[in-house]
DNA sequence: TATGAATGAGACTTCATTCAT
DNA sequence: AATGAATGAAGTCTCATTCAT
């Protein structure tokens, strides 16, 4: 197989995955029929079974996200320093992504994929799998900085590594449904939050200003 | 004039309402039948749709059962005194009921109209509405912390209630997902970022040694 | 059975047969549910199904509308006289039917039990039924205007009566539809051919002026 | 770029018309079920609605159908020449329709759509244009006649155009009703009552002897 | 290899009729 | 006798997938 029919091949999976994307980010994967899916690739019904076997692996594809967030974790997480300021710098990170809105089809397909988790194995292991990643991540910078006296024993890193993640989470969500709701001001007040954890009996980490 | 008395109507109601709320926690609206629904309440097809004026119907009827937790909320953190106090017993509650595996059905069916609220407007308005109310009144918890001054005015009232309803959310998620999620000591890591929230100009609000 | 009793089921199966006529007029026999007509009509399901057996004995009871054509016939044909005068009047007659706004849902279902004829038997019988009093009417009558000399020999008497028949029934159609038709030149044009059935070989009957 | 032709493809679509024809002419169109259309045509379901949207396209584009009729009697009563020749060749024809006992179906379908006219606005919009053509023709050789002075001034010449059609369309039902009806007679009445809208201050057009 | 017409099981919903109350 | 809730067969239509071309 030459690689130049490789490449076709690659462009027109993630051709099929992009129009799936938009599709199933508008409808959900259930109302959204492999017609429409077709239609907007621009191929055939025949030319995208022979790229997908069956709708539920293009749903599949999609749900496996994982992709996305190891790259935004990665490039938060892994700059080495202080462990309070990386937890600071991926909320701020989550942040970002949460307002771009080119990121929207992306949240929406996400969300469509947690229902989707419960009812199809496969679906469920993806997602799982995806946060995975973040938490182990972030569990990691929690217990640096418990061995280092920053952050307080009392908390259990994996609990903190959920609690964040679950926060990420509830916000893709509420953000997904259109609320009006002002993510810069959400992230101060987790920066505050995560200020709970620092270690009690430490001086005072960065004594901010009560007034900004 | 009915023939059967209005409690016999609602309980038939219910019947049906606590069979579609089975199905759909196992397969989602979508790809639940209404055969499956009939078959699991035990009525007709005709007897149903003598309910409901349609599977969309029975969808909005389950998804304005948000009352149930509103219910939880409101008894729970209006109960006046410390705000603070009160952050840390709704933390709890929620806490408590993500605990129950009697509430799993009801969990999951919220995580499928989560979904379907991306594309169903009568449903995101249900959604919608039904955080409101928590999150109105966190808010309110905030601003008489913060007009105490026990509460950090650099925070706005409204980001923190909704970081908290995110929180729960994600949590709803995971535990959902089966996930091996120690509930318990997410509590206390909320516990303790709500302790960040706490003002800095204040002497320690409870001292809390180190170790339990 | 006491007589008043009679009287009410009398009254009762009037009611719906009311109610049907109605009904049907609007939606025609198939499009309307024996729910729509209990609605209209007051009663229950069950009080209906006490006069009449199933809907089809409805859509008889109303098919068989020959009563109405026997009145309208005996008014004008039983008058002895001129059997010309008579086609006459009975146009006549037919047209101030027409005109009738009352009579529209009466036509209506006319129209309908004409296309129910064609698949139902008992329908088609009474429609047929109903059509033999009037071409015996008007076919006895031309037969009188043939042996007194006055009507052509040439045409057949039962050709011209369901010539005649054959109009009216058109004329309902057209009313039906809503068509802007001018019955009263109608009417006119009618009487106008109805003269070309004059016997030739006779003194002209009634030597109208060419214009009016 | 269909994969069949269009040859294919009108065949195809001419196969459900002719299937649903023969189903609607023997039960009319809201008794017979999609599912016996299907049978008959030997397609699947599928198949069928992808030629048309629904059943209520399939009954228009049979209440379409008037297109035949139209042409019959455009070509039959257009040809130029005497108006009184063109009427008796136009009743001549209609005779020999009604006499062919391949047009049964249409004629009865053509039934139905009379009756469903009264409830579907675009089944009486296209049987109202269906009878505007023959209604036109007519009437434009009734005026002809009238102003070459063959024809009576005092008819109006639509009322006569709507009279010959109402005529037609009555036969049209009896015949469907399987009456024993003469239609040759009837063609002869007709042709004797065409003799009345002659004009009476002519010599006499053509002296037909009184008898045969 | 690519196409898209065809398949057919299964979706939601209606409605004439019955019968427990 | 009367009521109207319940029945369940049958209705129209959709759609993931296949395969002849």
């Amino acid at each position: 197989m030459p690689k130049i029919s490789q490449l076709r091949r690659d462009a027109r999976r993630q051709q099929i995955l992009d129009a799936a994307l938009a599709c199933f980010s508008e409808q959900g994967f259930h109302q959204t029929g492999m017609a429409e899916i077709v239609r907007r690739c621009g191929l055939s019904h025949g030319a995208v079974y022979g790229y997908f076997p069956g709708k539920d692996d293009i749903i599949e594809a999609l749900a496996d996200d994982r992709h996305q967030r190891e790259a935004l974790l990665n490039a938060v997480a892994l700059q080495t320093g202080d462990p309070i300021d990386g937890l600071h710098r991926l909320v701020r990170a989550y942040g970002t992504w949460l307002n771009d809105p080119q990121g929207a089809p992306g949240r929406r397909v996400g969300v469509h994929g947690w229902a989707e988790a419960l009812r199809n194995d496969r679906v469920r292991g993806l997602v799982v799998a995806g946060i995975d990643v973040p938490r182990a991540t972030i569990a990691e910078l929690i217990e640096r900085g418990q061995r280092s006296g920053q952050i307080s024993r009392r908390v259990s890193a994996d609990a903190v590594a959920r609690t964040l993640i679950a926060l990420f989470q509830g916000f893709v969500l509420q953000v997904c449904w259109g609320e009006s709701i002002d993510i810069d001001a959400c992230v101060i007040a987790v920066d505050q939050m995560l200020e709970g954890l620092v270690s009690a009996d430490l001086p005072a980490r960065s004594p901010r200003p009560e007034t900004a």
